[in-house]
DNA sequence: GAGCTAACGGGACTTGTGTTCCGTTAAGCT
DNA sequence: AGCTTAACGGAACACAAGTCCCGTTAGCTC
């Protein structure tokens, strides 16, 4: 693609941060507030009082601005509470998923960066580096159920984190069943319940 | 919003019924081919062969054309295999949703939509009633199963319906990971464990 | 702190999406 | 079959999205 340097790269300091991080608020601003469809580079460029051409050279598209936001997401990380149990941790991560799904601004962002990862590639991989991350931080709570004796030897850790996200964003992508406090505890239960049975055995 | 009636409405037969069919064909193949981003009517338009001016008209925005095939595509049901036994049954439903979203041209179209739908409320709309008739089509294999006594009274078959199907939406969708038959197998176990342990009883 | 140049920004320009106008075709009704 | 008018389609039009040019600002290096 660019057989030069993206701009950005070689001097990353200074203004080029600041205009960075003005674009990446605003994107996500309007994302937030109109979705992926209503994502114009030169209303982003407008709110981040930056120049129209700056946005459009540094992040061309609107997916290649949002690969860039995914990028900067995957950066910040929420801190595991730790229960003790499995199930008080599964729905710890079940209730976190969906404090951030049913909020009014993060979930409609998620949504907007999932609908535009189906749109490219390059954006689609820094959504799965997210979920990989996020997923991997979560881990370590499967872990140590497995080596408190709770799961059978061969559990995999990240599939039983999946399992437990799985049903919220169904809920909130495709069938628009309610987010609420009895699913994801439902959805914490029944990974718990088929981890335990050795569902997630490799 | 429409204040008289809808293009299409008072004269549904005929060539209007063509052209409806023609452009939502073009729609699913641009939608399948490149995405909803790059869904233009122009475009869509010039395939179907019919005037650029129609599709506006008729469907008036990309996410009207989305709903609209949406509602095409309700229509449209899969006949359901009955294999006599709960896990039989919904892994034949893992196997059946793996087949369409591994599908290229579906899955992508899946893709879509769905990405459509996050960026309009009517276009929601018309993606949860697809969903809604679909697990609706395969719910009763649940009920069959809590008559054969394989589930405790009071089981949810909707929910249960949805556990099998959300493992492999959020990989599709949300983390990457591979969308193989092991996955699709292992989401019809743990849906069945998890149901049979009661985790789906309201 | 001086020089080099990466990165920014304003403005003109091109492209193409979406609208309007009006004449043409054909559905539905008697 | 004939009439009414819903629905279609071509063409010209308006406007916004995206590109290009070139002068200005400020990071990084010495």
């Amino acid at each position: 693609m660019s057989s030069e340097s993206d701009p950005g790269t070689l001097r990353p300091g200074g203004r080029t941060a600041r205009v960075r991080a003005a674009v990446l608020t605003a994107a996500g601003d309007v994302l937030a507030e109109q979705g992926f469809a209503h994502l114009d580079l030169a209303d982003v460029a407008r709110r981040a009082e930056v120049g129209k051409t700056t946005v459009y050279r540094r992040w061309g598209s609107a997916t290649g601005l949002v690969a860039d936001l995914l990028a900067d997401m995957a950066e910040q990380s929420v801190p595991r509470t730790e229960t003790g149990t499995l199930l008080g941790d599964l729905r710890a991560n079940a209730r976190l998923v969906l404090g951030t799904l049913t909020d009014p601004r993060q979930g409609a962002l998620f949504r907007a960066v999932i609908a535009a990862a189906t749109c490219d590639e390059r954006t689609a991989a820094a959504l799965h580096r997210f979920y990989a991350i996020r997923i991997a931080e979560w881990a370590p709570c499967v872990e140590q159920a497995v080596a408190r004796g709770e799961l059978p030897e061969g559990t995999d850790p990240h599939e039983v984190v999946r399992a437990v996200s799985a049903p919220l964003y169904y809920r909130l992508l495709a069938s628009g069943d309610p987010l609420d406090t009895a699913a994801a505890d439902r959805a914490a239960e029944a990974a718990a319940v088929a981890a335990r049975e050795g569902a997630y055995v490799v």
